[in-house]
DNA sequence: GAGAGATACGAACGAACGTTCGTACGTGCC
DNA sequence: GGCACGTACGAACGTTCGTTCGTATCTCTC
């Protein structure tokens, strides 16, 4: 299932198009959710005619796969690009969550198409989205084991890793929900500190976990 | 909009058809979601005609309406019920911690279509599961803002919840996916744990902040 | 047992859906 | 100029959607 639409072939400006119309269909998407949106929908938001989607794409199902796979593949590149040259690891932590919130700020619609919509692709597109999903969240967990060198915290790794993911993704529900007093470096920062330290802990932990 | 049904002059059984009902809606919405869920294959899970259903709700509006706001309010009702005779504020905050998780997995898929379909709901509807929504949150926040008396956390109390509802809510996303080594409580603990001490803490806090 | 009203369902409605088809228009190559 | 082909769109297809309608059954009341 899911026939990739094939690249070869085709007029210069395709790419920038096409991504013009994937970013498009991520703001419907968004809004109205994956089953909600209409093509006839999506195709007014790209200044397109419902037909002429389809010289992008295969379907809608095409729309949804790029998207997500588009936007998990930035958050991993992204990621590794802004580790290099960290090494302390609560720093590489907090640098990893402001990658994320960042990205979120920058991308909103795919970040919330991508945490809504986890479970609608199948089969193969499923899969090949999971796999990217699942590399990034090893890498953060990675980050997450490496707190803690000498045998760890009394808290599995894997749950609190969720648990911070759940933080850093859930958040679209009530950010700039209209009151936007806090910057996106600083929702990481709280995010970072609450992680690291709790909601309770004495500010003698060094930089307290998240600086800059 | 959403004129609810009239609840005079019904049969006995009429309330329990009805749950039934609202249970069955819930588990297709909690799988497909709400558009992707057909009003065919929800009366095929309830075992009723599809004209059948309109006879216990004016729509499928209306499905939705009922199981937010049953499951906000239940959830609500039980926080303030298992919150009596608890003193101690770290005590209570772990109590609504588990009491939010338990009722997760009592009701999942309630749950789930809360947590997915937020925003679904329109007008009047919206509002009403809003408020009472909010309600709950604002319960959950002042038990946040108790922990500390003498003055505060570094950290926002508001944002704190937001975060902490992050983990709470975002759970349904990897929880249960086969590897069910955790039991809820356990899940409760450690995220009450993490809340409060942060992946780091030392253990000296008293009861570290999770008990039971 | 006759009447009223709640409950149940099959059939059908109009609307909207994702997608396809046929046909134009534009551009580059010989 | 003529051909090939990527691009674009209006119209239409078949399907599925939420809901309504007409009617049949069941259960009380008198």
């Amino acid at each position: 299932m899911l026939k990739l639409s094939t690249t070869q072939n085709r007029t210069p400006g395709f790419d920038g198009k096409r991504l013009h119309l994937l970013e498009s269909a991520a703001r419907v998407f968004s809004q109205v959710g994956y089953d909600g949106a209409s093509m006839r929908r999506i195709a007014a938001e790209a200044q397109v005619s419902p037909a002429g989607i389809y010289n992008y794409v295969t379907g809608k199902e095409e729309l949804l796969y790029w998207i997500q796979y588009h936007t998990f593949d930035s958050l991993l590149k992204g990621l590794e690009h802004s580790l290099s040259g960290v090494v302390d690891p609560q720093e590489r932590l907090a640098t990893a969550v402001r990658n994320h919130v960042r990205h979120f700020g920058e991308n909103m619609h795919e970040l919330k198409v991508c945490a809504r919509e986890l479970e609608t692709l199948e089969g193969e597109a499923y899969d090949a989205v999971h796999e990217c999903r699942r590399t990034y969240f090893e890498a953060v967990h990675q980050l997450v084991k490496e707190l803690e060198p000498t045998g760890g915290s009394r808290l599995d790794s894997w749950i609190a890793t969720a648990n911070l993911f759940g933080m850093i993704n859930w958040f679209y529900q009530w950010y700039d929900a209209g009151r936007t007093q806090v910057s996106l470096d600083d929702l990481a920062a709280q995010q970072t500190a609450l992680f690291l330290d709790g909601y309770f802990a004495s500010t003698s932990n060094g930089d307290d976990g998240a600086d800059k």
